[in-house]
DNA sequence: AGCAGAAAATGAACAGTGTTCAAGAAGAAT
DNA sequence: ATTCTTCTTGAACACTGTTCATTTTCTGCT
């Protein structure tokens, strides 16, 4: 008829992202999203297994973007000539400082739904997906020439995500009290340059002494 | 009779500290916890307003407890005599990874509670217990003669702060998998290094060039 | 066109959840 | 003793995700 039943899963997935982003995960609900699209809520079942799986398909879609905005970052710096590896690495944290506040719900949702799920299952799809953010980032720090070798490479990259990661998330839940949003900025900056300085006077980074416990 | 109002309270605290520990927040229901402490369903709510309520103050607790760990991390080095920069870090972030690793499941729980809450509550005695971590940082970053001045100072706490909160959170939701958690560790050692060698080199942080957008 | 068989859509029913609140029990004060 | 207050109780309510027998719709064949 008039909905085929690919197009049918499209549209059921778009009215999820619009829930979550209006109310979090817990705003996920069968019978609101029945209603929405139109359909009965047993038929939401024909078409995902659970409504985990609803959210496991708008978070693909999340992250599909996010490598989006990535990639289209570099592009464009590339396009403008830009090889400076500092201002790489602003506009890749930029890039994801905007998308999380672009998505102010939807991301945490993504971040809390992970952590409840790796106990079991299999995280393939979700890992390919971030390995494919962190190797842009990889690149941009070979092109740095620290002289790392492809392991501490790997290492510095994930590093520097994580802890762009951490600054933007804590920041955004700390800006909603009196906190302002671009305390959040000279952070990332703060932490690009000293990781830049610090990686120039660089050499050898022994990590031996200090054994986790 | 037997217990207190106070005496009870803290039990079911005690309870609901255990639940979230063996099953997430999700895993915090009513009737278990009336169930296991002997009480009806009706009185948890002449102790608490909520289940939400309830599971800030375990949330409460937890922070407490995090501060007196990292507290007492400082005071074991303070007394064997140990004055360095990087090895304070190292102690502070290695009683960060380890109260993370002993609460795999309240630590994520209140994360994401915080997250949930922040849009319309105060969020005061919180923010208390988590600027006190960021003092005993500040304090040790001020020791380490960086020429920081106030400003520059809480900004260099909070970075490294958010920092090694997004490498072990983020690691630690990445282990579960075939990934070492050793190799989170490797990425605190990289960032604390990076971190001290970058405010060594130091001098002026400018940050006008790139504004976020 | 008619008809059998497969496939998909339906929504009532089920087992849970948090929360409320009239009724009863217990305690305190006079 | 008796009154008044306070705390405790668990049945009841409104909501949740999920299932599945039933009905409807679509498909392929004669």
């Amino acid at each position: 008829m008039a909905l085929d039943k690919e197009e049918m899963s499209e549209r059921v997935i778009a009215i999820a992202e619009d829930l979550i982003e209006a109310g979090g995960a817990e705003n996920l609900k069968a019978r609101t999203i029945a209603t929405q699209a139109g359909i009965a809520v047993g038929s939401i079942y024909n078409l995902f297994r659970d409504i985990d799986d609803l959210h496991r398909a708008v978070n693909m879609r999340l992250l599909g973007r996010l490598g989006d905005a990535g990639a289209s970052a570099m592009a464009e710096l590339q396009e403008a000539g830009v090889t400076d590896t500092r201002q790489r690495l602003l506009a890749l944290a930029r890039a994801y400082a905007g998308f999380v506040a672009a998505h102010p719900a939807s991301w945490p949702a993504l971040l809390a739904f992970n952590r409840r799920q790796l106990p079991h299952a299999e995280p393939d799809a979700y890992e390919a997906r971030l390995s494919a953010l962190l190797q842009i980032i990889a690149r941009v720090l070979a092109d740095g020439r620290f002289g790392l070798d492809e392991s501490r490479l790997r290492i510095a990259a994930r590093t520097l995500w994580s802890s762009v990661h951490g600054i933007v998330t804590s920041g955004y839940a700390a800006n909603s009290a009196g906190r302002q949003a671009d305390e959040t900025w000279e952070q990332v900056e703060l932490l690009v340059a000293v990781f830049i300085k610090g990686l120039e006077r660089g050499g050898t980074f022994d990590h031996a002494e200090t054994a986790p416990s």
